[in-house]
DNA sequence: ATGAAAGCGCTAACAA
DNA sequence: TTGTTAGCGCTTTCAT
C-alpha cells in the first residue's frame, strides 16, 4: 500500500465546519447550496488543494466520462489526424479519451475487454472490429459502439465508412477514358477495408469493359520504400502495366519515385500512378499525385456527433453512415489519350 | 440515472454460493483460492458475463493503472510515433494511456488537474510543461511526471530532451567547413525548445566564427506550404541567404521544393538547406534532405524506463536525461567549398 | 439549505 | 482457505 496524501470531501468539510454533502454539492454544477457555505467549502477547499475523485464520483453517477478509442492503423496520418480531432472533439464535450492499440482485429477484443472494465462511456475502434461476441457484450453493459473504416452487418454497432466502390468505379472511368489499358492494383494491409472494395469494384468495372483490364494484383505492399521496390519488380514481369492504383498514398509515392528516378520513365504519359488518401505530401511540388481524398473531416464529425447521441440516449438505434471521398486530379495521371 | 446492467460480484458470489471476497480472490493474480472455488466462480461468471469494475478496483488499491498523456504537439510526425510507441509500451505492462490535448503551455494545467483528477498513476507531457504550482500538485499528489522535449530548473519532474546545443554547433560546423556564408534561421512554434536552443547554438558559434553570419531569423514557419513560401520571400530581401537552417522537417522539404521548383535554384551548390526530425519523407528520393535525427526510440525507451520505475519506487528521484542527437548526411548540402 | 445515513463495486484485515 | 466486516471517496435520498 503507497503512502497516501490525497486530500478528501472529509478534510474538506472538517476544516470548512460543514458536511459532506455540502462540499459535494459545492463541486456538483447546479446544485443548491448557500453562498455562505459555498464560500466556506471554496476557501478550504483552495487551501488543502482539494480536488474531487472523478473515479469515486463515477461510481454513483454511472459515468466515468471517459470514451474508449482502439486504434489498429497507425501508418497512414490520415489516422494521427483522427486521434487528434477525436481527443479535442470530445475533451471539449468534458469527456477524455483512453486510448489503447491493437495490432489487428485479433486484438481488438482484449481492447475492448480492458476498455470495459474501465466503464468507459463509448467506444471508438478505429480500423478493426471486434468480434461479435464481443460486441454484444457492448450492447449489454449499455456501451455504445462506432466502428471507422469498418462495418458488419451482423454487429449492432454504428459505423462511418467512405463509398470505395463508387471511387472505384470513378477511377476506372478516368484512367479508360485517359486511354489506359493495364491496371495494376497495390494493396496495403490487405485487411484494410477501403482499399479492399476499391479494387473490388475496379476488377468488376474491368471485366465489363473492353481494351482495358487488370494485369496484376500484389497485396501487402505498404509504405514509401516498399512502393519503390514493386514497381522496380513490376517492371521485370512478362506484361508491364500502364496504370498503377495504390490503396495508400505513401506507397504510391514511393512508386512514382520508383518510375521516375530507377526506371526513368515519363509520368504520366508512360505510366498512371494513383494514390489513396490525400496525405499533405502528395500535393507537394516534386509528386503532384492524383489521388482519392478522404473525407476525414466529415468522417470524424458524424462518428463524434453519432456517439454523443448515443451517449445522450441510450435507446438510439446505431446506424450506418457514408461519407463520399473525392478524386483529386494532379499530375501522375494524364487526362486524355496520347496523340 | 441510466438503466443498469452490469453484474457485480455480488451476483457472481450468489450464483457461485461462495462469498464476494472469494470472488474477488479468483480474479486476483497469486491469490489463496481452492481449485474447486475457482471453477465455481470461473463459471458463474463466464456465465453472467462478469467483469471486475476496474475504477471500483482502483479506489481500494490506489493505483488505476492509468498513465495521464498531455500532447501539445502534433504537427510533426515524430510526435505520433511517440503516441503510438508510448500507447504500445504502456500497454504490454498492463497500463492504459488517458489522452488529453493542450493548444500549448497555456493548456497543460487544466489538462493535468483534469488527469489528476482521474487518479492516473503517472503523467507524460509531449512537448509542453505545467506550471510550477501544478507541478507540485503532482509531486503533492505522488504522481511522477515526465516531460519530453522541454526542461525545467525549478520543476521537480524528470525530463527528456536531446541535446540541442550540441546539434547546433555540428550544423554550423558542416555549413562552414562546406563553404556557405550567409546563414538564415527559419523557427516554427516559437515555443519549442529543440528550435530556440539549437538556434541560439548557432548564433553564438557565428558570432565566435569570421567569413560566416546568420542573415537572417525567422519565426512561427511552419509546415511545407509555409516554408515554401518562406524561401520566396527571403528571396526578395536585400541579402540573401546560402544557407537555410529550418526546425522542422516539412517546412525543409517546402523550402527545398520552393528553392528548386518557383525560384529554380540549384540545391545544394547555391543553397543549402538543413531540416530536423529525419521524418521518412526527407530520405524520399525526390528529396534527400540533409538533416538531424531525432533519437525517437531512445527518448521513448528513457522515457517509458523511467516513469515504470518511478511507479514502482515513489522514493525515486526525478533526473534529466539527454539523448543525443545525429546529423544525417544527405544531398541538400554540399560536402565541400564548390572549386 | 443542510446533515445523517446508505450504498456504488470492490479489496483487505481479521477471525474462524 | 474462507466468510465477515470495514471502508476506499463520493453522491444521493430523506428528514429536518
Amino acid at each position: 500500500m503507497k503512502p497516501y496524501n490525497k486530500v478528501t470531501s472529509h478534510e474538506v468539510a472538517a476544516l470548512a465546519g460543514v458536511s459532506r454533502s455540502a462540499v459535494s454539492r459545492t463541486f456538483t454544477p447546479g446544485a443548491s447550496v448557500s453562498v455562505k457555505t459555498r464560500e466556506k467549502v471554496e476557501n478550504a477547499a483552495r487551501k488543502l488543494g482539494y480536488r474531487p475523485n472523478a473515479l469515486a464520483r463515477s461510481l454513483i453517477v454511472r459515468s466515468t466520462r471517459m470514451i474508449g478509442l482502439v486504434m489498429a492503423e497507425w501508418q497512414n496520418p490520415f489516422y494521427t489526424r483522427m486521434l487528434r480531432q477525436f481527443s479535442e472533439r470530445f475533451q471539449a464535450e468534458g469527456y477524455q479519451l483512453l486510448l489503447l492499440t491493437s495490432a489487428s482485429d485479433a486484438g481488438v477484443d482484449d481492447a475492448v475487454r480492458r476498455l470495459l472494465q474501465y466503464q468507459v462511456d463509448g467506444l471508438l475502434i478505429v480500423s478493426a472490429k471486434p468480434s461479435e461476441a464481443m460486441a454484444e457484450e457492448c450492447e449489454r453493459a449499455g456501451t455504445p459502439v462506432v466502428l471507422i473504416n469498418r462495418h458488419s452487418p451482423v454487429i449492432r454497432a454504428s459505423s462511418v465508412t467512405c463509398d470505395n466502390a463508387q471511387i472505384g468505379r470513378d477511377i476506372f472511368a478516368m484512367l479508360q477514358s485517359a486511354g489506359y489499358r493495364r491496371v495494376a492494383l497495390v494493396l496495403g494491409d490487405p485487411g484494410v477495408l477501403t482499399g479492399i472494395e476499391r479494387n473490388a469494384a475496379i476488377n468488376e468495372a474491368a471485366a465489363a469493359g473492353k481494351d482495358i483490364r487488370v494485369v496484376a494484383e500484389i497485396s501487402g505492399c505498404l509504405g514509401y520504400e516498399a512502393g519503390r521496390q514493386a514497381v522496380i519488380d513490376m517492371w521485370k514481369a512478362a506484361e508491364r502495366p500502364d496504370a498503377i492504383v495504390c490503396s495508400s498514398d505513401p506507397t504510391a509515392l514511393g512508386i512514382l519515385d520508383g518510375a521516375r528516378l530507377d526506371l526513368k520513365l515519363a509520368v504520366p504519359e508512360e505510366l498512371a500512378v494513383v494514390g489513396l488518401g490525400d496525405i499533405p505530401q502528395s500535393s507537394w511540388g516534386a509528386y503532384r499525385l492524383t489521388t482519392v481524398h478522404l473525407p476525414v473531416d466529415e468522417m470524424i464529425n458524424l462518428a463524434v456527433e453519432d456517439l454523443l447521441a448515443h451517449l445522450e440516449d441510450p435507446q438510439l438505434e446505431p446506424r450506418p453512415m457514408t461519407a463520399r471521398a473525392r478524386l483529386v486530379h494532379r499530375d501522375s495521371v494524364r487526362v486524355r489519350p496520347e496523340a
